[in-house]
DNA sequence: AATTCATTTGGCAATATAGCCAAATCACCA
DNA sequence: TGGTGATTTGGCTATATTGCCAAATGAATT
């Protein structure tokens, strides 16, 4: 019932968290790819993702919430950024472990024969 | 209404998000930094997090869902392990992105003055 | 086999998130 | 000032997540 960190820990946890929930949707994670390439207005990114305008806004939001991009009005449009690059280097890594689970996956599925085996 | 991008692009973000949404909870997050220091069983985690053993456990099942983290059983209890320690580097990278954005808080809340400013 | 400890699972209520539509803003232009 | 395009906000419903309790499972012990 009580836990073994402080409210101060708490918090950091709580900051941190809130960076990973961000990325945790797979549009909001698009938008971060694209980003990555450059900035784009929201019109783009609606289009890159193919939803409702007012969706991607709201993703948006979010991401900018947790500073994870950047906006900037010009005209009449706004313009995103990606403000944490290091997020791209993450990318990486979970690319290298999904693959290694996926392989690991098939093993399971069907084993490789230790000796020799067949279909069944 | 109709995305740039593949389905087959969508089902790698899906996986991706995946992983995300996984450490998206301050009590994962806990328990990932913990796991870092070597193996623990899911009651000395309970202990750290402070919450029912039963929430620790769904967690758990959440992380390992997600190969973030590996399990095995020795005698009655569960020993967890983290088998994606390339997430640790995300952590520097966030935990540098806060400190930025923090300080850049405190300077819209209170900017310092450019000539000569005083209190309001 | 009964007991106990460690863990997982089922179920449920509270809360948070996602996505659409409609309405409100905001900038620019006629 | 009215109109148009770009964006955000409000509101709503559907869905997902969280966390507790209680019950089920499993291993070690008596």
């Amino acid at each position: 019932m009580t836990p073994r960190i402080s409210k101060l820990e708490r918090a950091r946890l709580e900051a941190r968290a809130k960076v990973f929930k961000a990325l945790a949707h797979p549009s909001r994670l698009l938008v971060v790819q694209e980003l990555s390439r450059g900035e784009r207005c929201v019109c783009e990114l609606t289009k890159l993702v193919g939803a409702d305008m007012s969706t991607v806004s709201k993703h948006l939001a979010v991401l900018h919430a947790a500073g994870v991009v950047d906006s900037e009005k010009r005209g009449s449009q706004v313009y995103y950024r990606l403000r944490m690059p290091c997020v791209l280097g993450f990318f990486k890594c979970v690319e290298g472990a999904m693959q290694a689970a996926a392989k690991e996956q098939m093993e399971v599925a069907s084993p490789r024969p230790r000796r020799a085996g067949r279909k069944r």
